[in-house]
DNA sequence: TTGATGCAAATGATATGATCTTTGAGTGGA
DNA sequence: TCCACTCAAAGATCATATCATTTGCATCAA
């Protein structure tokens, strides 16, 4: 009967769960981060029973998880009022998605990026100290390999071990909240590949700071470990610079 | 010793909100960030509402939310599921709370702290080229009424200054992913507060340092900026660690 | 014996309608 | 003018019913 579905359509990061309550969420998640729900504006519950197409409950589970990350807030005698963007808990993977995916994308990753600037060299520094020797030794062998694939300019390739390589690192830092830091670390270097800014070839001067940062850390120099990490923030830094310099030519945005 | 000043008891901390959902959703959240819901462990719905003497509705919203943070999975024919701790949303505000109220605030305290020592310089070093002449004037003013407070050994003052202090210069950055870290900051400050980890006098060092981070940030010397915060960061380190070395076991203020 | 097949119970997902509670706004008297 | 009271709108909660999916287990054929 149905058309062969094929499985084929494994996105990453657009689970596109089935379900209504999936459904419903995505679309009011969007929608809020995107602006087109205004802060301010007030929703009803049935007037979104209505619009979706759904019962009060699923509507009203959607809306508790909306209100938990900050999104809205619902008053009796009111309705649902949308909440400013300085209200929302803008570390939730969902919320990083979603904007990702909105007009301020250019802000988001704007925003990671100097955390990741931030974050990533302490980690660094942090993972000297607490890192295992077999971890080391991957950390060393892990940066080898990025190499070669920057030298044979397999970029997907690059890619993956780029990931790999600051996740590693996060993890070795031994510290949760820089690990939960990855996920996002992951979108904005995918992002950056989607949008073509990877330079085909890495720079040589990236794949050497790659090495040096691996090698540091395995000698437990956590100060020449910080030092390199700092340097690859610098420079991937300026390229994401050149990227919303470039695509956000009108907006002078950012009303708070 | 109660302070003369009533409306400041506001705790920004334990909004206490009445309500079933939020009472449930509160009961659900503590017990898995203290363990007593293991990982693995599984519950189910009707459980639930015998347990809490509540309906449906308001077991699955709480449900819901928790699944959003990541606390649980709901898979059909088997039950809720608790999830590991690597799956949570530790950077949700609220999970915070939980665990800074369980047996893993130690723990929590010291990834939030040295998330701290990460972000705040580099907030510092942004603030420099971003903050307006009106803010750095204020900032700096801060930094000397924090002294006098210093001086005088008003601890209360002093706390809620430097609170204010450090909420300014992640403000300042103008990243809204640095300044979400504020209300982390916030509470590992109040934190140390109330478990009696401040310095009565607090240090003649530390004085110094957060006027020379106003200073450098009003000049605009970003680099100076950065060193100087730096420099607070380990001192404020070196108190934490002091702090969770000492409270191996002793601390058991569960109190509400 | 073993593996494929299919049924049925268990359990979450969704729907529906009713009742309770809070609260903004209107109303009227002092 | 201003305060207290009333009412109704809207969310919060409840109770119940039905739908949908997963999975254990029995059945049956090779």
């Amino acid at each position: 009967m149905e058309p062969s579905s094929p499985e084929v359509a494994a996105a990453p990061t657009l689970p596109a769960e089935s379900g209504l309550h999936a459904r419903v969420l995505e679309h009011l998640g969007t929608a809020i981060c995107g602006g087109e729900l205004a802060p301010g504006s007030v929703l009803n519950i049935d007037e979104l029973v209505d619009r979706y197409a759904v019962s009060r409950s699923v509507v009203r589970e959607v809306l508790r998880v909306l209100a938990s990350i900050g999104f809205i807030e619902a008053r009796r005698r009111v309705g649902v009022m949308i909440r400013p963007a300085s209200a929302w808990n803008v570390f939730d993977p969902q919320v990083i998605r979603w904007r990702l995916a909105s007009a301020g994308r250019m802000a988001q990753l704007r925003s990671i990026t100097e955390l990741r600037t931030a974050v990533e060299p302490h980690a660094a520094y942090l993972a000297a100290s607490r890192i295992g020797r077999d971890e080391a030794s991957d950390l060393v062998g892990l940066a080898a390999k990025m190499w070669a694939a920057g030298e044979a300019g397999d970029e997907e390739r690059f890619l993956h071990l780029d990931i790999e390589f600051h996740r590693r690192v996060l993890v070795a830092s031994g510290n949760e909240m820089f690990v939960r830091l990855q996920e996002l670390v992951a979108e904005v270097l995918t992002g950056r590949h989607k949008h073509h800014l990877m330079p085909h070839h890495p720079h040589e001067q990236a794949l050497q700071m790659h090495a040096d940062v691996a090698q540091a850390i395995q000698r437990r120099d956590g100060e020449r470990a910080r030092r390199a990490m700092v340097q690859l923030m610098e420079q991937a830094f300026d390229e994401m610079k050149s990227l919303w310099e470039q695509t956000a030519l009108p907006d002078r945005s950012k009303a708070e």
